[in-house]
DNA sequence: CACCAGGCAAGTA
DNA sequence: TACTTGCATGGT
């Protein structure tokens, strides 16, 4: 019986093996990927690739032009995201704290310690644990690793974790034993969505011919 | 047609 | 605390 550690490295090697380079969010401004982690949502990167078009098309991917924009209008733009009213209202939430807490200076945001920035992002209504970490890890660029269902579904299909284990638990699990390694993280969970995407949908519980299979 | 996607919050018991 | 439900569009 290896250690997890070894465990999560071989996974990894599989998955990157497998699926190559993922690159999620390359290029684009910390205020994008921002955007982007409330509006992917329960949702797929298609849907919001559009909504995030129709803002660019406009010109409204600055915290300042879409602070200002009415919330209907707003919602209009990001409805191929899916649940434009709620995800208007969410923006705006985030826009706001970064308006109270660092005058507008995202940069000031994002650079705060990584504990007071979770706390600042887990205060606002819209954003929990997932979607603050992805800010944490692909905005900020802080090494955090994001759990999501695909992270369960898998881990817990190939008998790693309890079905009961929890988000913090999960994330602990790797954290504890891979080094905090910004490069890893974001490929690493990024590896465990195409996976799931590919061969751990919920109506497939069989997990045969992935590339974990037999693991 | 049914299913589900890179969640979260609010309501219920 | 532990479920359940609303939110909504678009791809397979």
């Amino acid at each position: 019986m290896a250690g997890i550690s070894e465990q999560l490295r071989a996974i990894y090697r599989l998955l990157a093996g497998h699926f190559g380079p993922q690159h999620w969010w390359p290029g684009e401004t910390p205020f994008e990927v921002m955007v982007g982690a409330i509006l992917i949502q329960n949702t797929n990167w298609n849907n919001v690739e559009k909504a995030i078009a129709n803002l660019r098309d406009v010109d409204l991917l600055s915290l300042e032009r879409l602070s200002a924009l009415d919330s209907g209008l707003l919602a209009e733009y990001i409805r191929p995201a899916g649940y434009h009213n709620l995800k208007a209202a969410r923006l705006h939430n985030l826009c706001s704290r970064v308006l109270e807490v660092s005058q507008g200076d995202l940069d000031h945001f994002l650079g705060q310690p990584l504990e007071e920035l979770r706390l600042q992002l887990l205060g606002v209504k819209g954003i929990g644990p997932e979607t603050a970490d992805a800010i944490l890890l692909y905005a900020a660029r802080y090494p955090v690793f994001v759990v999501d269902t695909y992270t369960h579904r898998i881990l817990s299909r190939h008998q790693l974790i309890d079905e009961e284990c929890g988000y913090h638990q999960l994330q602990e699990l790797f954290t504890d034993h891979l080094e905090a390694d910004l490069h890893l993280f974001g490929e690493y969970h990024a590896l465990l969505v195409q996976t799931g995407k590919h061969y751990c949908r919920k109506s497939r519980p069989d997990c045969s011919h992935c590339p974990l299979d037999g693991f």
